[in-house]
DNA sequence: ATAGCTGGTGTAAGCGTTTCCAAAACATTC
DNA sequence: GAATGTTTTGGAAACGCTTACACCAGCTAT
């Protein structure tokens, strides 16, 4: 059987507080100490996390929620978090809840009764009421990529808003004046829009609403009708920002297939800089996110609360940048 | 604070052990039962798996090794994997290890002392003791996408040898007679290539050691300039099967930068059948692998045999199938 | 009426830790 | 060498659950 406390401190002829103690870095004599530690080795002993834990300690454990572990944004966004824990002792419990709010709730009962230290969100969420919850609880959580301003939580995030207005206006700037966007219903596509809005307005343009796409499938076989839909327009636009590279890959394959070439036909600009962007044909002009910064200060910003070492909330916003690649130009003068 | 089981005992007027029977499903008098199902809605109580599982009851939380979370055909198993896991109640702890072998050693240490019920490893693993050990102390394990023949221990994988020799015949069906394969150090990687060699050879074809590259990098501009080597081979092949997705759209790139044109001037094949693949241009012909039925069967053989349902080790092995798209034809005509 | 069952319930020990507190050991001072 | 102070140690309770076992009613069968 596994070694417990009671094996160590019987071999090393202590008692198991002593044990205990040299576990914890507590004041223990040294000659004792030195026979603890050999006897830990000698029977490769290792403390069950779960006992301590039902003492009151941590499990060094965070939930991770997350829409799709599928989508590569995502998945960049959780490979980092878990790069984090990993330099800081944690684990990471993953969920994904596909944005269905029964899952949210299902995998937050779970895991509150696993014990965990708390809950990283990323990408949005649906059940208002869980969160709502959890924050009353006084329960370690952050928002990852999306905040929600109706509620006084922890989120790190990117302004998305500037990123639409970098966005559409440097298409303007190059000349487009009938710019469509393609968007999910996540706040933060919401938001790309609001500055893709605000963009068009400060130089005196139309907003069409005709040309305000939201997709509410992530597939991309749905974005590209979608995307089909926005290009067979009596009109069609001269340009389209997607709201994700998933989306812009979408829209590329849906120009292709009408043969309309990029950029001299259409120009389009994604946002996150996944390597979608980079391995597209052309390379996709996009939006960088500094998600190593994000998911870094998310989860330390966790750990600080789960600590107790700071109680005040905050809503960090970091700058994106605008990525010019192959896929964006000057439109075609009509001939 | 939260409530325990002596609160609901109390509120409902019996004894703890009386509580414990309802939750766990054992006989219990009409009406106790229906005054402890009470008074646990009424108190919201949800017992603590830490305790449960300390007097011997399974934690229903699987560690879930893989190299890399940000790779997407990994990523996708994960996403299927911790579907299952859903339907079974599970929880599934991720590690990306990134092949080293002290990380690998380091989680399942670490996992170990958090009473995981068992470990399903993904794309390989580094450590050889750590998981001999793991099979030596009979604790539940199930390897995903790649086997080990010298070791006893569970696997669900596809053919890969069968996929490489699959992919190899189309290519020669095709009129290629000169070939490159590129791939990983995987050993998924490895019979892949193995399988390309025993086609070529079924074909009196000659096996040239120069067309068989191993990229020990994972990112694209590394797999682009072994690409591009290929390519800039006094005599070129005319085909390149690459071992993934990724390293596929590595060779797209090398090629488009030199202005050779897919599939007329260069065939490429891919593995795996991620959306890369769908989404590159031209859309690639790769080998499709069954990823929900591998996943499945990996978490249903490891469940069973965390329930002791099942001793005996298998080895299960799916067949991968061949998607034909737009990234191969018939090689040009020496002019 | 009594012995023998049976199903329902409760008592208490145990799981592997941490921690409070008191006791023991040692060191210091006069 | 006694009195005091300072470490170092260990006993025991607590964390929230499961479970072996004992007990007790209410039966049936004799």
């Amino acid at each position: 059987m596994k070694p417990t406390i009671y094996d160590v401190a019987r071999e090393a002829g202590v008692s198991i507080a002593t044990v205990s103690k040299v576990l914890n870095n507590q004041r223990v004599g040294k000659k004792s100490k030195e026979k603890v530690l050999q006897a830990m080795k000698k029977l490769n002993y290792k403390p069950s996390v779960l006992a301590s834990a039902l003492t009151g300690k941590q499990t060094s454990t965070i939930g991770f929620l997350l829409p799709d572990l599928a989508n590569p944004f995502i998945a960049e966004m959780a490979r980092r978090v878990e790069d984090r824990a990993y330099e800081r002792g944690y684990n990471l419990v993953i969920c994904s809840t596909d944005f269905e709010p029964e899952k949210e709730a299902f995998y937050v009962s779970l895991l509150k009764q696993k014990s965990v230290d708390g809950f990283i969100i990323a990408g949005g969420f649906k059940n208002v009421e869980v969160v709502t919850e959890l924050l009353e609880e006084q329960f370690p959580v952050v928002l990852l990529g999306e905040s929600y301003p109706s509620l006084s939580i922890n989120s790190v995030k990117v302004d998305d808003f500037m990123g639409g207005y970098e966005v559409t206006s440097f298409l303007t700037s190059l000349g487009h004046k009938k710019i469509a966007v393609i968007g999910e219903e996540a706040s933060s596509s919401q938001e790309r829009i609001k500055g893709y809005k605000q963009a068009l307005r400060d130089q005196q343009l139309p907003v069409h609403e005709e040309l305000i796409v939201i997709s509410s499938q992530t597939n991309i076989e749905s974005v590209e009708r979608l995307a089909g839909k926005l290009l067979d327009l009596p009109e069609p636009p001269t340009a389209i920002f997607a709201c994700n590279d998933i989306l812009a890959i979408g829209v590329v394959l849906a120009a292709r297939q009408r043969d309309r070439r990029i950029p001299d036909h259409l120009s389009i600009v994604g946002f996150d800089n996944t390597f979608l962007s980079r391995s597209s044909d052309p390379p996709l002009t996009t939006v960088q996110q500094p998600i190593q910064d994000l998911c870094f200060q998310a989860f330390d910003m966790l750990v600080e609360e789960i600590q107790g070492k700071s109680k005040l909330r905050q809503r960090v916003v970091l700058l994106p940048e605008l990525v010019v690649r192959k896929s964006t130009s000057a439109p075609r003068k009509k001939s």
